[in-house]
DNA sequence: ATCTAGCACTCTCGGGCTTTGAGTGCTAAC
DNA sequence: GTTAGCACTCAAAGCCCGAGAGTGCTAGAT
């Protein structure tokens, strides 16, 4: 942990802000934080020269004011950041957005992506929790003509999980109604993830005719563990990256879009690396990827059937407004999970 | 429609594709285009001017060369435009990747939207059937607790829709079943779209105990059928476009992501306005939305059980590989229509 | 009648130059 | 420890100019 004394505490924070607010480099006889500081410039300077020891602050060039590094801003999280509570309004908006008609969850979450991008003005994301993480509630084997059924999978949450497949010779269309039956009492409640071979093996007993069956269900589980790593995710707002001055470059803006749009696997495992409890923030190059050094994550956690369930969060600048950031998204997942451990 | 005579026949060709391939303006003198042509720059010149007459050409400034207008391309695509077959390489990347094991119709339209963007390297913009497209297959109540219930409705392409739904007091679970099985059956092969309030009524009968039940049904129709207009957009290859010179400035990249990722009205209408033969293509101004002025749309159909279910398309600047582009929107749309119809 | 060559003209682009001014670091006085 | 003064640095902006690309026009060749 770094140390700061007083002087170099504020005028890192003042720093911070104004640069967050501006997008320039600043300078030590900068009016607002001459103001804030009370203070002369020459006394700025020399606690400005010391944080750019310490590798708090950076320089452009020679003749350019100050600009906050990422471990800059990683002290003003850890160390400066104050609450900034959502306006009552704000609130309200999230609430009415997610509070509204009982919709799918999925849905839901697709307007928690859509309100938090809104009034945080960033790119969100929410990532939906793969199939392995909810818990098993209902198979249904729906007749689909010739050999073929449909296997729907009914989760806690509500979700619905569809897929065709193809009958083992010697099942007729009757055997379905009770083989669903048998099947959903013996695995209710069951996480998706635990049901092993052998657990579903054992399910119907082992040198059943419905093997061929179980394969499939099987097959179709295991595929989705697989991609189970990259979490579905949806991203909204990445209009407001655009409006930042860091993503006119047009470089810089391809490969952040590249990272959130086309290879969801890197935002993905970027936002695997979110502890489970509380505002997670990654600061530029602390990510794990370089395609998003030049991006900020603030992430949270939300809950559903009292479990963790998925994350949600904004992608921004590194210079990104953290108090208003934090606040939001701690707001949304909160409502998120009060919401979804409701239904569930 | 315009006419023209051989020789500014050829040199539109020869500059619209010259410019398509360089993405600068072409002078009078380029290299290619007189060996292409084989007669002197000063008589080209006076072709270019008769094209800059007609508005099919235009001139940046007095000392720069040409570059086709949005007019110049119609002219180019509805006259000129020769086939490019796909190669025997693309066509057959094409059909491992729709072909391949049997998916969920959501997760084949996703797959051709991946392989029509890596093919064509543009965007690419696959718009799925609302709800009300397709044919009602099968209807489950299925029990969720206290007064609660998961209606899913199965389609005729095997897509899967639920929704939780609120039971009127004084039915019972024991009901559900039954009840599922008498709208299934009088539904069955409908097309949502014409599930008219009516229509329903009729099912259980008028004064019937489910009345609330169908009321939940009908308003879940309904609110779909609401937002049928905008379909379901899956896009994807947006990188693509930023590597295009076009939406390099920042300005302009932005209009158009908007466009498409953010604002998905606005794409899904300008979609809607593809006729259902055929491959179309939308140049720049013709597009209905001012945010697509910077681009073209290659669009085609796809079928599916018989009928026509959405479409498939490439976004990309208007100095766009039209032949390229055709050519492989309307080998996917095929491939795509040969896999639904068979399935459906 | 069509094409070509020649030529004067226009206008953008890029390089190199200078000026400007913001911001710094240092030193010495308070 | 803080402040004022001052010389220094360096990017950004403006400016000028030459180079070069491309044009349109006209007169002559085919």
């Amino acid at each position: 942990m770094v140390h700061l004394d007083a002087r170099r505490r504020a005028v890192l924070r003042a720093v911070v802000e104004e640069h967050i607010r501006s997008a320039e480099p600043v300078g030590s006889e900068h009016r607002a934080l001459r103001e804030q500081l009370g203070v002369s410039p020459a006394t700025i300077r020399s606690a400005m020269a010391g944080l750019e020891e310490m590798g708090l602050l950076t320089h452009p060039h020679t003749s350019a004011g100050r600009v906050p590094t990422d471990r800059g801003y990683r002290v003003y999280v850890d160390m400066l950041l104050e609450d900034e509570p959502l306006s009552q309004a704000e609130r309200q908006a999230i609430r009415r957005q997610l509070g509204g008609a009982a919709e799918t969850p999925v849905d839901l979450l697709d307007q928690a992506a859509h309100v938090l991008a809104a009034i945080a003005q960033y790119a969100s994301v929410v990532a939906t929790p793969g199939l392995r993480q909810q818990r098993f509630q209902a198979l249904h084997l729906l007749p689909l003509g010739e050999q073929r059924a449909l296997a729907v999978i009914i989760t806690g949450t509500g979700a619905v999980q569809g897929r065709p497949i193809t009958l083992p010779a010697g099942v007729a269309s009757d055997d379905l109604d009770e083989l669903s039956r048998v099947i959903t009492q013996r695995l209710q409640g069951s996480l998706l993830a635990d049901l092993t071979d052998e657990r579903l093996e054992r399910v119907v007993g082992e040198a059943s005719r419905y093997h061929q069956l179980l394969e499939a269900l099987r097959a179709w589980l295991r595929r989705d563990l697989a991609r189970g790593a990259r979490l579905r995710l949806r991203v909204e707002g990445v209009r407001h990256l655009l409006r930042e001055p860091e993503f006119r470059r047009p470089d810089v803006a391809t490969t952040v879009l590249e990272a959130l749009l086309d290879e969801e696997s890197v935002l993905g495992q970027a936002l695997a690396a979110a502890p489970g409890e509380g505002v997670w923030v990654s600061i530029g190059t602390e990510n794990r990827f370089e395609e998003l050094r030049a991006c900020s994550l603030v992430v949270a956690g939300y809950r559903a059937g009292g479990r963790l369930a998925g994350v949600v969060g904004l992608v921004g600048p590194t210079r990104m407004r953290y108090r208003r950031a934090v606040a939001a998204v701690r707001y949304v997942a909160d409502r998120l999970s009060e919401v979804l451990d409701a239904t569930a």
